[in-house]
DNA sequence: CTCCACGCTTGGAATTGTTCTAAGTTCGTT
DNA sequence: AACGAACTTAGAACAATTCCAAGCGTGGAG
């Protein structure tokens, strides 16, 4: 599918050079960036970006669906430009390192709705990554 | 099952009065409170209770097992005394309300593993309570 | 029983992540 | 070129949480 960028253009949405930078910064897959590591390296392509304005801009793409806000257990929000492939989370444990999977979701049986009308769902599967397996056993 | 302060009386760990005045205010069902809600709650039974105690104990009774920890999308943690039945949750996406459900665990392919150790599975429904869903409509 | 050491608790300061604000800048329109 | 709206800025403000240094209380050694 077409790249964040792109697909900003196509949007009646003033693509300034800091809004693109911000843009760059989040392409790709397996994407997951915290609101700062957005704007260090923002920063390292255009230097005067301000913190203020990633943060405003962060908070628009995800208000128009461009991007996936998700709070990691540690309290900061976290960055997915994967909005067109519906997938959850695989999530290292211990380095926190979190990759985007395929899986079915789950079904809330009917007697578990408790008159919710139901909108998502949402999963994370927690474990320890091949770099980190090791050094867990022999702790 | 047994409450939590059962639960803790039969460990080695120094159940004082704050301590158990916070582990009393975790009881019961579909309890999901945030740190300052059980310090208000342990500050009306007992006055003297400092908000650092309540985060100390909160964290260590999670790193004892005894209490789950999770971030909603609002920054705050929250925290859920049932840790012996393995349950997901379902959040009220406008009023932030919280329960317990019961529902079978995704699985994930092994195709999808990425060489990850799994550990645990997380799910959480989105949807509107009851209360919320007439508001949503008329808005 | 008394005393001591250690663990627990306290209030406040510090830290961290995020939002707000007021002022300055840029862009598109005319 | 001039204007207004939208965008950006630095820094202040805010909220959640952790850190810290000092005081307290309790259980075990004597």
């Amino acid at each position: 599918m077409e790249p964040l960028v792109t697909r900003l253009r196509n949007r009646e949405w003033r693509l300034t050079a800091q809004r693109r930078v911000i843009a760059e910064t989040l392409a790709g897959e397996h994407v997951h960036l915290t609101a700062d590591e957005v704007y260090e390296r923002s920063r390292a392509v255009l230097p005067e970006v301000s913190r203020a304005t990633v943060y405003n801009t962060l908070n628009e793409l995800v208000g128009m669906g461009e991007l996936l806000e998700m709070t990691h257990t540690d309290g900061r929000k976290r960055y997915d430009p994967n909005v067109e492939e519906r997938h959850h989370h695989l999530v290292c444990v211990s380095c926190g390192r979190m990759l985007d999977v395929r899986a079915d979701d789950p079904r809330l049986p009917e007697d578990q709705h408790h008159g919710f009308e139901l909108l998502a769902v949402e999963v994370t599967f927690r474990a320890r990554c091949p770099e980190c397996v090791p050094a867990a056993s022999t702790s």
